[in-house]
DNA sequence: AAAATTGTTATTGTTGACAATTACAATGAG
DNA sequence: CTCATTGTAATTGTCAACAATAACAATTTT
């Protein structure tokens, strides 16, 4: 008989997905703040790789719109304006989401119909704590689950990198939308929910159409 | 008086940008077929520059999905299937589209309009000459033009992104769509500009979701 | 001979040095 | 003093060498 021990052996993503996801993940948590410049070397330094993988990621963040480089001179953090959310990003991102759901459809059941409750409940339970950070995860989870049904790698990147901009933009105009109130967050995440159920589109579409994140 | 005389500087773009450039007309126009290989030394050794810019532009290109990457291993020319432009690119087009022209209905005019029957009988020139090259060219010249109007970039860049990957797949698959007979094509868009310049949505609508390039 | 192991090679991922570009400060002319 | 010009520093863009990885061939074990 073998031995049951095995080696733990934590094989790493590549640095550039590494730093990608670090600095995104810093810019939507709201840590690195719009119009504040990025340097490569500083961050070169701070994160102790090369400018390689730092510029590569840079890359792919201002493909995203997260951040905004002048060649040859600087690259700082995008400013999403509340404009650009109302009547680009959240058409967008409507248009995208009604794509997937109708694609999905037919395929839809009830252990989705459970999953997406148990993450709404999880959302219930972040707006008790007023905890905005979970808040924000749980959100944006919902929506995430119905795009990653489709299974479709370009329409679910495509997705991800219109509501990653949303998401930037509330987190640092947090002190316009006033929401001490979540009540009709819940309420609004609630109903699209139950129109899913009834896997009817007429009766989900004007619901989706409604919902402002 | 000063002499007229001045030296013509080009001031040359990155290589990445150029490198982006020649690497997405290379597939774009058929010259690499979908599942070849890409090599970062044999494109250097090629294009006569190092495998940084080479890198960078790769990067860009799998984004837009055109390349397709397995880490550690190899990049290739990307697969675009016919099912996939028929139920999500096209599909999304339509939705980008859709969203372009409603936006900028308001501000269209008879310059516009006739910038637009331009295009359109350098298409239907094309069409004469059964130039498959000039009328795809042109073809998406018509699309751009609309979206350009916009000056959202990132609306832009997402379009171009879409109709690329669809332009690839019907170059790609020229023998399937067996187009001998160019005339349903110009029907097409003459329809469509006619319904433009109604500047009646309710009229456009119907006409470009049935509009299949 | 089949399966597991090891070594080899081709290729991508990463690095640190160098070149090109831009902004800004210092200088000089009107 | 104001404007144009030149030099300098900071930063990004590019390069060539090195490291890490994964496929495949060679070898060994059963």
């Amino acid at each position: 008989m073998s031995s049951e021990f095995r080696f733990s052996i934590k094989k790493t993503d590549t640095l550039r997905n590494q730093i990608y996801q670090d600095i995104k993940d810093a810019v939507i948590s709201g840590k690195l703040k719009p119009g504040q410049r990025l340097r490569e070397q500083d961050l070169s330094r701070d994160m102790g790789v090369s400018r390689g993988p730092i510029r590569e990621a840079i890359l792919l963040l201002e493909r995203e719109g997260l951040l905004v480089t002048q060649t040859h001179r600087e690259t700082t953090v995008a400013h999403v304006e509340k404009v650009e959310v109302d009547q680009l990003l959240n058409p967008l991102r409507v248009l995208l989401e009604s794509y997937c759901i109708q694609t999905i459809l037919p395929r839809l059941n009830e252990a989705h119909f459970s999953d997406l409750d148990n993450i709404l409940n999880e959302l219930i339970e972040a707006c008790k704590n007023s905890d905005l950070s979970a808040i924000v995860k749980k959100d944006l989870q919902i929506h995430e689950y119905l795009v990653a049904l489709t299974e479709e790698p370009y329409l679910i990147s495509l997705w991800s990198g219109v509501s990653s901009r949303i998401v930037f933009h509330f987190i640092n105009n947090s002190h316009v939308h006033q929401q001490n109130d979540f009540s009709q967050l819940i309420d609004e995440h609630r109903e699209l929910l139950d129109a899913i159920k009834t896997k009817d589109w007429a009766i989900i579409e004007p619901v989706l159409r409604r919902h402002i994140y």
